[in-house]
RNA sequence: GGAGCCGUACCCAAGUGGCUAAGGGAGCGGUCUGCAAAACCGCGAUCCACCAGUUCGAUUCUGGUCGGCUCCUCCA
């Protein structure tokens, strides 16, 4: 079976036939840098990863782009200029610059840790700046904008397919259906969106332009650096599913007007991550579902990967720690399967069926639960390896005990236990035992004699 | 108010108009062990929120009810 994928415009399965093969481009909504991002968020990058991997192993050239915002560009209140990146930088007492670096460097640390693989390219909005200036300048010639004292807007009013991807019913929408949402009057629709934003004195960082000096909006950024990167239509573009409605929304309406070409064939959306049946908000004290806070908790990184393939991407998923102990076992199963083990060792036959089976499965819009379940079901360490290239567990090397060289600290207290095991002076043996793992091994003992190792997990 | 999604065992979570409703974890029983841990073997939903309807047959389709979630210019 070849590779099927949901298509949010279609909302239906649908074969990906790539524009120009055996290229592969995605564009994928990166982090906004003004803060941590928390597990809610690396979710999202772990569907674009496994995405990016199972593309790869259906034989394309993956080319995926990644924005990083470094420009805060939301307002909520126009006099005190209260953008994201400015209140960080006020915060913590550093320039909006060095607060996206800073959160730049960490997004990208928490990515490598869960084995997301970095994006061919990583483009900053604060180095776009021109690109962004330049599709301005496309939009205003063909006639889709207008500017007031605020800003430069697009008007969605001439757009006639609007709303095409979220089927948006412009009417029924309600300006402002939360009480935050600052609305500006001097707009000529509800759904008009900021291209530019030329009236506020305050904010720190800021550009020339021909509308006066201000700074982006916020969509126009993913709009100017895919295009830039991927060519003015493309294969797929990923994000949350929050994007659809206003994000994505305005992101088709600025390119496709700006071009006159389709801006992308298939648009993926990522579920969200939900605790205690709520969304994490990253804006509302997300940054406590760190993953950092998880590993300084003694969990392994993967085993939230491994969490999150077990349920598909587009469900939500309820995260608990008790899911996590239970993906933290059952990874640890995943890791002690062994190849002389494996069911096709003797049965080579039986191995293109069960590999099709699984391939299959991930290539039915990236179906890692059934992939996974599938795998657990052969138990063969060949199968998991070789799907390894797209769950991304680092199954190979964690479960093969290496060979390493104990420290001379745990040999001690291995050959003492190992005295007083013979004495059968228990008391002393159980106490060594957990000191060695109280350092991170595993003690077992057989009638082949005692083992120790470092935990895989 | 509008749009969309979801409700499967103790937890996470697949799935299908009709063979025994995946898989993982927890739990229980067993093998192994001095005892454990790990591993391995076995057990585990007569049932898929509830109520109608369509159908020879629905958990799977339709309608409604209840409950939960998301979005409607912070958000992955």
């Amino acid at each position: 079976m070849s590779l099927r994928i949901y298509n949010t415009m279609s909302r239906a399965k649908e074969e990906f036939i790539p524009l120009h093969p055996p290229k592969a481009r995605l564009y994928c909504c990166g982090p906004t840098v003004y803060n941590y991002a928390h597990i809610g968020n690396l979710r999202t990058y772990i569907f674009e990863d496994i995405l990016r991997r199972t593309l790869r192993f259906n034989g394309f050239e993956v080319e995926h782009v990644m924005n990083v915002t470094d420009v805060g560009h939301m307002t909520t209140d126009a006099d005190e200029g209260d953008d994201k990146m400015q209140v960080a930088a006020q915060r913590e007492g550093k320039s909006p610059w060095d607060i996206a670096r800073f959160y730049e460097e960490a997004f990208f640390s928490d990515t490598a840790r869960l084995n997301i693989e970095r994006p061919e390219v990583t483009p900053r909005a604060t180095e776009h700046i021109g690109e962004m200036i330049e599709m301005i300048k496309r939009l205003e010639e063909n006639g889709y904008t207008y500017n007031t004292s605020e800003a430069t807007y697009f008007d969605t009013s001439k757009y006639a397919t609007y709303g095409k991807l979220a089927r948006l019913n412009l009417n029924e929408q309600r300006q402002g259906a939360r009480a935050e949402v600052v609305m500006d009057e001097t707009k000529r629709n509800p759904s008009d969106f900021v291209l530019w934003f030329t009236n506020k004195p305050t904010h720190i960082m800021k550009w020339e332009s021909p509308w006066g000096v201000g700074y982006p909006g916020w969509h126009i950024e993913c709009s100017a650096m895919s295009m830039k990167y991927l060519g003015e239509t493309f294969d797929i573009h990923c994000g949350g599913v929050d994007h659809v409605p206003v994000h994505h929304t305005n992101e088709i309406a600025q390119s496709e007007c700006s071009t006159g070409h389709p801006f992308v064939k298939y648009w993926m959306h990522g579920e969200f991550l939900l605790t205690n049946n709520a969304k994490i908000s990253k804006s509302t004290g997300g940054s406590i579902n760190r993953l950092q806070s998880l590993i300084d908790a003694g969990y392994d990184p993967l085993a939230y990967r491994y969490l999150c393939l077990q349920a598909h991407y587009r469900s939500e998923l309820n995260f608990s720690l008790e899911a996590l102990d239970a993906a933290t076992a059952g990874l640890r199963k995943v890791y002690s399967t062994r190849p002389e083990n494996d069911p096709f060792a003797q049965n080579e036959a039986g191995y293109p069926e069960a590999r099709q089976r699984v391939f299959d499965a991930l290539n039915d819009d990236l179906g890692t639960p059934q992939a996974v379940g599938l795998l657990h079901a052969y138990g063969s360490y060949r199968l998991w390896i070789e799907f390894d290239a797209i769950l991304g567990l680092d199954i190979a090397k964690r479960s093969q005990p290496t060979e390493e060289a104990l420290p001379a600290e745990v040999l001690a207290l291995i050959e003492q236990r190992n005295a007083a095991r013979t004495s059968k002076n228990w008391a002393d043996s159980d106490a060594l035992r957990n000191q060695l793992i109280a350092l991170g091994y595993e003690v077992g003992d057989s009638s082949q004699g005692t083992t120790v190792k470092r935990k895989a997990l």
